[in-house]
DNA sequence: GCTTGAACCTACAGCGACTGTAGGTGCCAT
DNA sequence: ATGGCACCTACAGTCGCTGTAGGTTCAAGC
């Protein structure tokens, strides 16, 4: 830690477990406010930014885009505010959780009955392949695209 | 449909599901063979690449990665080998599911949670923000990466 | 035969949310 | 003074598409 309680940005990396290079992201897309700089031109941070940074990190784990986090922020920075805007953004959120639930449920259905019919024998005779290959014994809903790993 | 049976990048696109684009860039990937073309240029396609493609959006909408799917489509070129490959593909597929819906059911828990308690008052006293800005507070694990949106 | 307009072509930029690399500078301990 | 780690900037790459610009081909209608 720098002194007078100043942060370098690695101390920040470690107390948030946000790499690095996020936090530097994160102050170039405007999310974390331009720190101080040292006489050497390193970013030194205080507990404000800490906090920030917690905040936004604590969002992405809830699987709020940055989007929605610099909206919660703006919201966080007016505290005399009503906090309906932010209540909507929560239950639209939650709204999004639950429809990847469901969706991840239906696949996860599909992938068992998949794998509960491959005995392990030729790829000839592999549920696996076959059921990708024919859509048709399908039960999975169609189009929308499947949920990118996390 | 263009003659012979033949199928333009339209046509496949149609009967897949499939956007165009997504074709063009599943051939530049090597996903896909590079078919004939008419004497205008044109992509002139045929049933086996309706069926590789079909297999690629299928494996897709249960959430395969483009890498994983060109495996097993590797595996499927050769039907007389074992399945065991193609049978550990879906099964760390599985895990995969499950752990992402393990995930999100703790975070839905959560949201539900920022948001019963948010009596839409003031941002000071929102629940939701001030989860957000403690972490403590929190029942979610903490730094594995949100998921993205789908 | 000619015109129109949709469908096709290539090449490339952009999305979200980072992550990694290259090449250089600062800081602190020995 | 020197070693080695942490820091700096700038930019490219990841995944799986999607969109755009600017041009060509095709089929149908007149």
């Amino acid at each position: 830690m720098a002194r007078d309680g100043r942060l370098t940005i690695g101390d920040l990396s470690r107390r948030t477990g946000c790499k690095v290079q996020t936090v530097r992201y994160y102050e170039q897309i405007g999310l974390l406010p331009e720190p101080e700089r040292s006489e050497g031109n390193q970013r030194l941070y205080r507990q404000a930014h800490l906090d920030r940074l917690a905040f936004v990190r604590h969002g992405r784990e809830l699987g709020f885009s940055l989007d929605a986090i610099r909206e919660l922020l703006s919201l966080a920075d007016r505290p005399s505010h009503s906090c309906e805007a932010a209540d909507a953004i929560a239950r639209s959120q939650l709204q999004q959780v639950e429809n990847r639930i469901a969706r991840l449920t239906s696949l996860k259905a599909e992938l068992e009955r998949m794998i509960e019919e491959c005995r392990g024998g030729r790829v000839a005779d592999c549920r696996v392949i076959e059921v990708l290959a024919d859509h048709s014994q399908c039960l999975a809903d169609s189009h929308p695209p499947a949920a990118t790993a996390p």
